[in-house]
Order: structure tokens, then C-alpha cells, then sequence
DNA sequence: TGCAAGAATGGTAACGATCACATTCAAGGA
DNA sequence: TCCTTGAATGTGATCGTTACCATTCTTGCA
């Protein structure tokens, strides 16, 4: 296999410098209308592409921007990651993305890693870190950017909201169409902060009403959420048979209760009210259609890429951006 | 903000050549135990961190596999793709994922802009591409790879199967139950290539059977795919009321046609049954459970993945990987 | 004791692009 | 006519790392 052309062939072939190829391939250099023309023949003929690795060594820029996430395989962060990528790709960055299976140490390994490629900006899911990637990203020297929470002591800025909060919502929700047995589903899992959260902000909620929150199972970890809901759901059945109203921590956990009330052949949702959290395509299509909160997954990845262009335009500048879930 | 530290200031504080410290980042490179150690220290004080760019581009190895696949958001994209992650990051090499949205004009910019990274392989979603496109991929001096289809014209290499086949399954299956007057509903959409050769194979299979294949209900793009399925059922069940069986494009789209099913109080399977493609939790969770094909993802892109390795070790084999989708 | 062999380390050039600074040349105004 | 101005192009150095080759220092064995 032979070498790969390089300015300096086109140069050659077309009979200029390498400094006239380079600024044809930039728009906006000044190069003669028809030395431009020919140049671009010359590459096209020789099959040269650009080679974006010695161009990033020697300006300086890699043109990469970051991004971690839990999991691929959830409809809500790939969402935000489908909306920031929209986004930041048409400013011509590219997104290097990872997934971390909610592993902290496995977000440690890519950070490390991603840091060596140099990108531009770092964003990830926030919540809880390791020290240690806590100090690579503090000292990255590139703006960071936490979403999908809102953590209690940021790294650099914030696109995010209160896990927590949102649950207040669903119990006055509930409460108000009159169920006062209630019960949460999940938020048992150790790696899954958001999950944690939302179990605490239930709890709070409960107790703002005067109501007992003893009524608690969990889903385990947040792969197959949807086979766990189930199982939990007839578990929830037996230790707590008087609940009227259970709370997921989110629609696909809720979705294999409800599935799993339909295999017992109890109403949904005159005997037991089910919501869930994520407003994902099922929880609208299911029948009965389940109460959620929509945590507005593209508002977080359009805010994370707006903020990102803007801290890369103005270091200085300093806007956490909050998301408002609705009901 | 001042420059971040680089080789020659941890040389200059360690007291050795630049060399040393760099041999002193390679595992096997032969560096005295003490120095190493005192490496790494003034590395870690200094704040020191590898410039992976500078490295590539001397060595002309990047470390990157670029990967584009139709949808983030799709499980079984994504399951794919996690597969290949794993086994891929383990060998010490980097992926570089992006997303068409079923665009082939958006895939060809996306590998024109990886090529620019000086990928050293490439695994695309297989089926059809952009003259452009296949002229890029068939130039780039590296393995090519496509998956999940099984394309008339290769490329490169192929992991993948016959989605056409896979209807025969299904078909065959319907058969045995007594099923006659099947529909198949999706496959209409021009940029889901995929979802097209499975309504072929239908077609095929039904043909075979010596059964009419005029019930044909389309889904639209592939986007919201539930929501889809459940309109297109209302519309089925207008059209050909006396359908018995229903082969959806997808276990998503046949969720819809499900629900739509339970809203109008039609018994599943007993009036119509139903069946999908893709195996997703949801078809096994679901009531009824839906029959399904699993195209198996996960071996898709551990398939890929050793087919990658194996040909970056020697870059003569050439061995195809066939998947063998199961009902 | 002497010397070969290997381990440890250093110096220099190169990877492929771009920046900063010439240089050339044509056009237009004084 | 001469000089200013700006567009078009070229030259050399450089980004941060590693390949290649040379050199120094140990160590073991004849």
C-alpha cells in the first residue's frame, strides 16, 4: 500500500508551493480564482486528503468537543447527545463520544483518554465523579460542562436540573386524584446517581404531605429496565399488596410493571396508578398512557452545545442553564 | 491561561532528555527504574498530559476506528456499537462514532470529515451509500466494513445478514399457525434500506407459500416509530379488516399496532397476531409477548470488531462474518 | 584484566500542516 | 511618471512527539 498524497504532492503536481495549497482548502485565504481551480483538480486526481491531525498540531485545535454519557442505549441521552452533535457539528466541532455503562471508573479511563486527543471542551453527565476525574477535568484548562443533574459542588458549568425536584411533581400529582398509598420503584441502583436522586426527592415530597414513604422497592441496576420493572413490580405486590399508586424511576421500569399488571389482570389504573420519568415514546403510546415528566433531553443537549460555543467565544463567561422538567 | 506542559518541560524538570521521558510513557520501552519513576512524578506535578496528536501524527497511526450508523437512537444500533466499543478499546483504539439520521448525503460528509482523522478502519451501516461515498471508502487505504445488511456490491468486508431472509421465518412461522391473510406493515420509507428489503423478502416468502401479499401498510421514516405503528394499524384495520396476521418492520412499530390494537379492544393474538423484527426488550415484555427475529446486535459488532482487528494484523484476509438471525 | 553485549540515555530529523514574514506584481492615485 | 496599496504567492520555522542512530555506562564472562 503506498503512501497517501500530501500537500506537498499536489504542491508538486500543480506547480505551486504548499503554502498556496494550504490556503486553497481554506475558504476564506486569498488564492487566485484560477490557482484555486487547479488546485483542487490536482488533489482530486491524486485522491489527497486532508489530514486534520497535522493541521490540529500546529494551530493548536483539535476541533473535537467531548462527550460522556451513561449509556448508549437509553432513548434520553442519546437525544441530548443527538441534539448537542446537531448542533456543534454545523460550528464544524467534532463530537467524540463515550459511554461510561454508569461506571465511574470507566468515565475516569475515557476521560484520560479523551483528554490526550486534546478536545476543545468536555461535556459530561454530571453527578458524581472519581477525585480523580474531578482533577483531570478541573485541570483540563477547556471548559467543562456537567448535565442531565444539577450536582451539588459543579466542576465548571451546568446544563442540567434537579433530579429530585421533578418528583415533588408527580406525588402532588398523584395526590391530588386522591392516592395517598404510594410507592417508589428503583433509585436502589449505587451507580445510578439520577436514580438515587429521584428516590430522595420522593421521599421528601411524601413526607412534605404528611405520607408515609415505607413503600419501597428497587430495580437494580439500570440495564434491562424493563424485565426488572417487571420482577419489582411483583414484589412491590407482595410486600406492599394495599399500594394504589407506585412511581418509577422511569417509563421503561414502569413499563415492565404495567406489563406485569396486565399478566395478573390488575386495572391500571383503578386498582394501582403507575408514572414513571423520561416521557420516553412508550409512555405515551402504552394503553393505559403513563403519567411522566419530561426532563427535555434536546433542551439539554441544544443548551450544552450553546454554552459550549459561547464559553469557546468568551472564556470568561459564566450561565449555568437550567431545565425546567414538566409534568 | 497559560500553554499546557509538554515533553520538553517534563524533560527539562526531570533532569533527562525529552527522549527519555517519552520513552518513559511507552509500557516496553527500556528506561531505567528510577528515571521512569521520576517521570512520572514531575509529569503529575506539572500537570502533564499526553498530546496524542503529536504522537499520531509522527507515527502516522491514529488509534481511531470511525463507525457511522443510521440512529442514535435505536437499541440495536446502539447494542452494536457498544459491542465493538468494548472489544475495540481494549485493543487501545478509539472510536469515532457518528450518526447519519438514514441520510446518505449526511453519511457522506460524515466520512468525508473522518477520513480526515486518518481513521485506520472504517465499519459502516451497510445497504446503499452515495456514489461519493463509495468512491471515499473504496480510497481510503483502510479495511472498510459493512454491517447489518448484506449489500449486492461490497465495499470492503461484510458483517451481516439478509434482512430479506429473515421474513421468511416469520412468514413461515404465521404459516404453521394457521395464518393466511398477512400484512406487513413499514418498509416504505426511502431511507430506511434495511426496512425495504424486509417488506421484499415478505413478499417473497409469501409468494412461496402461494399466499396474496397485497395487504401492505406503510410506517413512514423511521423516526417515532411506535407512534407510526399505531396509526398504521388504524389504517390497516380500515383497509383490510380481514387480516389475521401482522409482520411489522420493526418490534417498535409493532408496539404501536399493538396498542392501537388494546385501545380498540381487538384480542391479540386471537383476532390478529402479530410480529415484528429486532428482538427489543419490548417484544418479550409486552402482552401478549410479540415473535420476534434477534438479529443478534451484540455479535454484529463483536464480529466486526475481531473482523477489524484481525485484518489491521494482516491486511491480506479477507473473511466475511454471515450472522444468523434467529426467530 | 579486558572486552563483548546489552541496558540506559541522548541528539537530530522528521511527520504534514500553518503561522509569520517576505517578495512579487498589477492597478490606481498624486 | 513614481509611489502606494493590496492581492497573490513563496520561504523558513514550528507545533509535540517518535524513529533512527549514536553514545555512555554496566555487567558478566573468558
Amino acid at each position: 500500500m503506498k503512501r497517501s498524497p500530501t500537500m506537498k504532492d499536489v504542491a508538486r503536481a500543480a506547480g505551486v508551493s504548499v503554502m498556496t495549497v494550504s490556503r486553497a482548502f481554506k475558504e476564506d485565504a486569498s488564492v487566485g480564482k484560477a490557482t484555486r481551480e487547479k488546485i483542487q483538480k490536482t488533489a482530486d486526481d491524486l485522491g489527497y486528503v486532508f489530514d486534520s491531525t497535522a493541521a490540529n498540531l500546529r494551530t493548536q485545535r483539535s476541533d473535537f468537543i467531548a462527550v460522556t454519557i451513561p449509556s448508549l442505549n437509553n432513548a434520553n441521552f442519546a437525544a441530548t447527545v443527538v441534539s448537542l452533535t446537531g448542533r456543534l457539528s454545523q460550528e464544524g466541532y467534532q463530537v467524540l463520544l463515550g459511554h461510561t455503562n454508569y461506571d465511574m471508573e470507566r468515565e475516569e479511563e475515557l476521560i484520560a483518554q479523551f483528554l490526550r486527543r486534546r478536545p476543545e471542551a468536555i461535556i459530561v453527565t454530571g453527578g458524581r465523579h472519581t477525585d480523580r476525574a474531578r482533577a483531570m477535568l478541573s485541570g483540563a484548562g477547556v471548559p467543562v460542562i456537567e448535565t442531565w443533574d444539577n450536582p451539588v459542588d459543579p466542576i465548571g458549568q451546568v446544563v442540567g436540573f434537579s433530579n429530585a425536584d421533578t418528583m415533588q411533581l408527580l406525588v402532588d400529582h398523584l395526590v391530588s386524584q386522591g392516592r395517598r398509598r404510594i410507592a417508589f420503584m428503583g433509585g436502589d441502583s449505587e451507580s445510578d446517581s439520577r436514580g438515587q436522586d429521584r428516590r430522595t426527592g420522593f421521599l421528601a415530597a411524601m413526607m412534605g404531605h404528611g405520607l408515609q414513604a415505607h413503600r419501597l422497592v428497587g430495580s437494580g441496576a439500570p440495564q434491562e429496565p424493563m424485565r426488572k420493572g417487571a420482577t419489582a413490580m411483583g414484589e412491590l405486590l407482595t410486600q406492599f399488596p394495599d399500594t394504589d399508586a407506585v412511581i418509577c424511576v422511569s417509563d421503561l421500569v414502569g413499563f415492565g410493571a404495567l406489563s406485569e399488571c396486565q399478566r395478573r389482570g390488575i386495572k391500571v389504573p383503578d386498582q394501582i396508578a403507575l408514572a414513571g420519568f423520561g416521557a420516553y415514546d412508550i409512555s405515551e403510546i402504552c394503553v393505559p398512557a403513563m403519567t411522566t415528566i419530561d426532563p427535555k433531553p434536546m433542551e439539554i443537549g441544544e443548551g450544552a452545545a450553546d454554552l459550549v460555543l459561547e464559553l469557546l467565544r468568551s472564556p470568561g463567561a459564566v450561565r449555568n442553564r437550567m431545565i425546567v422538567p414538566v409534568l
